[in-house]
DNA sequence: GGTCTGACAGACCGGTCTGTCTGGTTGCTC
DNA sequence: GAGCAACCAGACAGACCGGTCTGTCAGACC
């Protein structure tokens, strides 16, 4: 789980990058295990001593790469977009499907597949959001990454040639949500009543005259 | 429970005592607080102090009807079940609307009021739920709390003729939940685009005989 | 009057939190 | 070899955490 993009601002300085031995090492064991822990557990139940010990570094590096905790935590929800909204969910769904509507519906399937699994760990940005709260600078970070979420839905809606695909993406949005914290709950079927949902609003969403030719 | 409005403002305590009804008044003050604070804030994020402070209760006294913070946010937990999902939700949705399948629908009016309050402050069983984890006990005592609420929506759903109400209810459960979500990153719509799904879901758990008369 | 209960006030405990700082080591560059 | 940058190890500071404990006081009951 390197990290190949997202983060990496704060250690590149003026060196021409003759070595790399340690260089970005600390960085990336740090950001993997704070993906580890606080995507499990969220951001106030994981001390910076825990990050320090799992990363192995020192505590005098860990804050030289990240001055705060909170700093650390941008970089996580970074992260997070990067390896579960785009690798994990997007990426995926759109290789299950053939057309963009079954795209957009193999969404829920991928869903299916990550409710199963024992270490389902729900929706970091959901979990930040409300742990800190709207008004905190986490809590805002996180409803821009959920908004890119959305983003990516609307993108699909378009390929789609559905209608007023802003509208939709949220709507669609909220069946994401919806049934992640019902799969926390322990409903793993939510996937499937989601998806139920989610057709009857791509037909609302068809333009009147596309016929509905599969 | 024995907070049955949960309003008297905390700041009236000082007075120089002379009642007898020092009885449950202290553990009403602690409720009070708790219900106030936890819901707001959270609950790894109010300490005992706070509570404490805020009641004008001694600790020993907090610790004689609470013997540990959990205990409290169990109390708490029950309390948020009266004062939020029975008075404020579902008996709301029930006086405004005459027919179960418009009480039902009425729940996302109810929804679209509370969404509007600017202390609009969530759903504590989601929060606490992610907050601490569904092996916590007191996520899963959120989860029951959760289920609660669809047993209600369960009730309306049979009161409505409708069928298979559990899943009915579970389908249901999840639009009311992702609107939520949706409304605490920002968008006050989220219970309109929740209620038309919710129509055309009880569409399609209505009676294959019954006609669509309104 | 004596006793008991429950409330208040607040010191105190061990532990954990984020964040700072010192000291020693490694390895590259000049 | 000197300098330097980045590393590891860990003590330390100051705040806060949940929880315990001592002590004082007011009212109720015998």
């Amino acid at each position: 789980m390197s990290t190949p993009d997202a983060s990496e601002a704060p250690g590149s300085s003026s060196l021409p990058a003759g070595q790399t031995t340690t260089r970005d090492d600390a960085v990336d064991r740090i950001l993997d295990a704070a993906y580890e822990l606080f995507s499990r557990r969220g951001i106030r139940a994981v001390g910076v001593d825990q990050l320090i010990e799992r990363s192995g570094v020192a505590k005098a590096t860990f804050y030289r790469h990240f001055p705060s905790k909170d700093d650390l935590v941008l970089a996580f929800l970074a992260l997070r977009d990067q390896i579960w909204t785009v690798d994990l969910i997007i990426s995926d769904a759109r290789n299950r499907g053939n057309t963009p509507e079954e795209q957009l519906l193999a969404i829920f399937d991928v869903f299916g597949d990550w409710f199963q699994r024992e270490d389902f760990e729900a929706c970091s940005f959901i979990n930040v959001l409300l742990e800190m709260g709207r008004e905190h600078p986490l809590g805002k970070a996180s409803i821009g990454y959920l908004a890119r979420i959305r983003g990516h839905i609307q993108e699909l809606a378009e390929e789609a040639g559905l209608e007023r695909t802003e509208e939709f993406a949220r709507s669609w949005h909220i069946l994401m949500k919806g049934s992640i914290i019902s799969a926390t709950e322990g409903d793993v079927l939510a996937s499937k009543r989601a998806q139920q949902m989610a057709s009857w609003l791509i037909e609302q969403h068809r333009g009147p005259e596309r016929p509905v030719t599969a």
